[in-house]
RNA sequence: GGUGGGGUGGCCGAGUGGCUAAUGGCAGCAGACUGUAAAUCUGCCGGGCUACGCCCUACGUAGGUUCGAAUCCUACCCCCACCA
């Protein structure tokens, strides 16, 4: 069992990840294990377009609403918590199907990121408070003194991240990913989903008018006043941040739709861009212009062919 | 009907005689990406080329002034505000 390939379901937001995993339930006796960084986060249901109740008794779904609103998560830690449902699966006798939209989170399972060690989190948290005080140009200079592998690309995010590894391990960060190579916990077998591009934006405008009728503003109202910090990780999704500013008055009402829209156009080309060149190894390339009961046979007869 | 303001590249919006295919922003396209990744960044962005350069088309429309106009003049069309 250990050399079994795991199925992985990738795409952008839009092509309709939950609608073929749920019609791959036909053919396999499946478990879904979520790869999504914003479904990790408890509440949100309609913000993050995570399966219904029915949907997720029917088929059961891991890694969702793992942590609450606030709290830190990291690909490292999902990388560890989809090992550990992938395993519980199986040796539950199903088929666990990693499906996802958040690429980092999948080269974490599948290539395996550096072993990180421990950082105290109160020391971090100190250091990240001082980071946002400081700009982007200072960021990225500091960076480069601390780590001379640092090549002060992707701004101040990815430079504040080589400061926090420097100054709290000792070692720069480039040095760790060269020296701790770490190993990935599955072996994969890819299916990349995706769409004409106009197919995606028509599909995103649907789905995001639809949030709207089945309460998102509720949902995000009910969310703050529940106490979830407005600037916290799980309240920055799309949908979420766009909603916070319709109800603090910063953004018009009318202006939502295409608010959300829009950022996730945006999101989903990115997501395509990852996809596109990031992944490693053999990826099915499939166009998702199909039903989804149409894919998923698809999907199951490539599965059937690759085993053999 | 009168007076004033205005019509700029897909949108918003600078620019008031040459250095302007035209600052910015948005949208779009392409790309980067090892622990906040729905994040954070980079490039391109009127069209066409035998492309470190050249050609064409462009600042409401039509004329004009000038060596030279998005920028000045004239007429017309449209929009907005106020007065009637």
């Amino acid at each position: 069992m250990a050399d079994a390939r795991t199925p992985i379901l990738v795409g952008p937001t839009g092509v309709g990840k939950t609608a073929i995993a749920l019609a791959l339930a036909a053919h396999w006796p499946i478990e879904v294990i979520s790869a999504d960084s914003r479904q990790i986060y408890r509440g949100l249901d309609i913000a993050t377009a995570k399966a219904t109740r029915k949907e997720r008794d029917r088929v059961p779904h891991h890694l969702v609403d793992v942590v609450r609103p606030g709290e830190r998560y990291s690909a490292g830690r999902f990388a560890l918590d989809a090992a550990a449902a992938i395993e519980g699966v199986r040796a539950a006798g199903k088929l666990p199907v990693v499906v996802g939209g958040t690429g980092l989170y999948v080269r974490a399972l599948v290539d395996g990121l550096f072993a990180e060690p421990t950082i105290d989190p109160r020391a971090r948290e100190a250091l990240a408070h001082a980071i946002d005080r400081m700009d982007n140009a200072t960021l990225v200079r500091w960076a480069g003194r601390l780590d001379r592998g640092y090549r002060g690309e992707g701004g101040r995010h990815r430079a504040a991240r080589a400061i926090e590894i420097a100054l709290l391990t000792g070692q720069p960060l480039s040095w760790w990913q060269a020296a701790a190579k770490a190993q990935g916990v599955v072996t994969p077998w890819t299916v990349r989903l995706t769409a004409p591009r106009h197919l995606l934006h028509q599909r995103i405008l649907a789905r995001t008018t639809a949030m709207l009728e089945r309460g998102l503003l509720e949902e995000v109202a009910a969310a703050l006043a529940d106490g979830a910090p407005v600037e916290g990780p799980g309240m920055d999704g799309i949908g979420v941040r766009e909603a916070v500013a319709v109800l603090q008055g910063r953004l018009p009402r009318d202006l939502l739709v295409s608010s959300i829209a829009t950022a996730t156009r945006q999101y989903a080309k990115r997501q395509e861009t990852w996809f596109r060149h990031q992944l490693r190894g053999d990826v099915l390339v499939l166009d998702a212009t199909r039903s989804p009961e149409q894919l998923a046979a698809t999907i199951a007869a490539a599965w059937e062919q690759q085993r053999s």
